[in-house]
DNA sequence: AACTTTTCGTGAGCATGCTTATTATCATCA
DNA sequence: TGATGATAATAAGCATGCTCACGAAAAGTT
């Protein structure tokens, strides 16, 4: 909030900037920042599973379900049936999808270019470093109860 | 994504989880992070129109109408008819609102506290600068074209 | 006063994330 | 073999963000 910086949601406010100036780079390749996540992973690990892949990417499951129903229908990734066990599907990328990749990558760097503006590459990294940190404290948080003993009373 | 760490990706990342353990914290409390940011800049600006609030905590005004009709329909704020300008309503917190304003302040601090365990306050402090600054360089960046003039084809 | 433009709030609809529950299939163990 | 449990994917439904479009009211202009 503007008239109480705080570093949650001046953080909350930059990941939110950054998908939108992803996305505005990006609508005529028809894919979104959370398709291009998913396309750039599987780019690197074609035949994989779904719930494997969306372990990568860490989202859910049907979260990624979701997005793979879109990139089908639009012709990027393909779920290919697996004869040694029906209930997966192999995912991969479409001719179509390939070359994409290098034009995504490219509009990822622009933006990070734009957003990284006036911050040195040590800069950068000590952000980096910092912002993995956080991540790790978070992601142990998160495996922990956070209810308060007094205010239990179901 | 795990496989390339990226700061942009890292960012979304810590944001998501930031969320996500501060809605874990809340639960209770019957109030969600998003709702929990308009109480906590409505408390400080009672009376304010729903467009300036929407400024305030740079969201779209529409974000802000569809956060208000649940947050209303909750008894937690007051939406006032302005006599002097029929369009526009005044907002209002209500009594039972008021006792929670410490509450969720306090499951802010602590979910910070969570998150950002190991960091200094300098360390702290450091980082609010450096996100700030590329929260502006994204504002600015978001005001202007985004495309390559030599990617354009119809 | 009448016309135009701006502003305020909202409807519709999309994208992405979640939790919870369900179906189909595979794996295991009695 | 037959029940039991785990796993793969999906369905349903909610929360939060957006764009685009619209109607009502106010403000500015002629």
């Amino acid at each position: 909030m503007s008239s109480s910086p705080n570093i949650s949601f001046v953080l909350h406010d930059v990941a939110r900037l950054l998908r939108k100036r992803f996305e505005q780079r990006s609508l005529m390749s028809g894919l979104t920042r959370a398709q291009w996540q998913v396309l750039a992973c599987l780019c690197l690990h074609e035949g994989i599973h779904q719930n494997k892949l969306a372990d990568l990417i860490e989202i859910m499951p049907i979260t990624l379900a979701r997005l793979l129903d879109k990139m089908e229908a639009r012709g990027f990734v393909e779920r290919r049936a697996n004869p040694a066990d029906r209930r997966a599907w192999l995912l991969y990328l479409t001719p179509k999808a390939r070359p994409l990749v290098a034009t995504m990558r490219g509009n990822g760097q622009k933006t990070r270019d734009e957003a990284f503006a006036g911050l040195s590459s040590d800069a950068q990294q000590h952000l980096l470093q910092t912002l993995s940190l956080i991540k790790s404290n978070l992601l142990a948080a998160c495996t922990q109860p956070a209810v308060d003993p007094e205010k239990v009373h179901g």
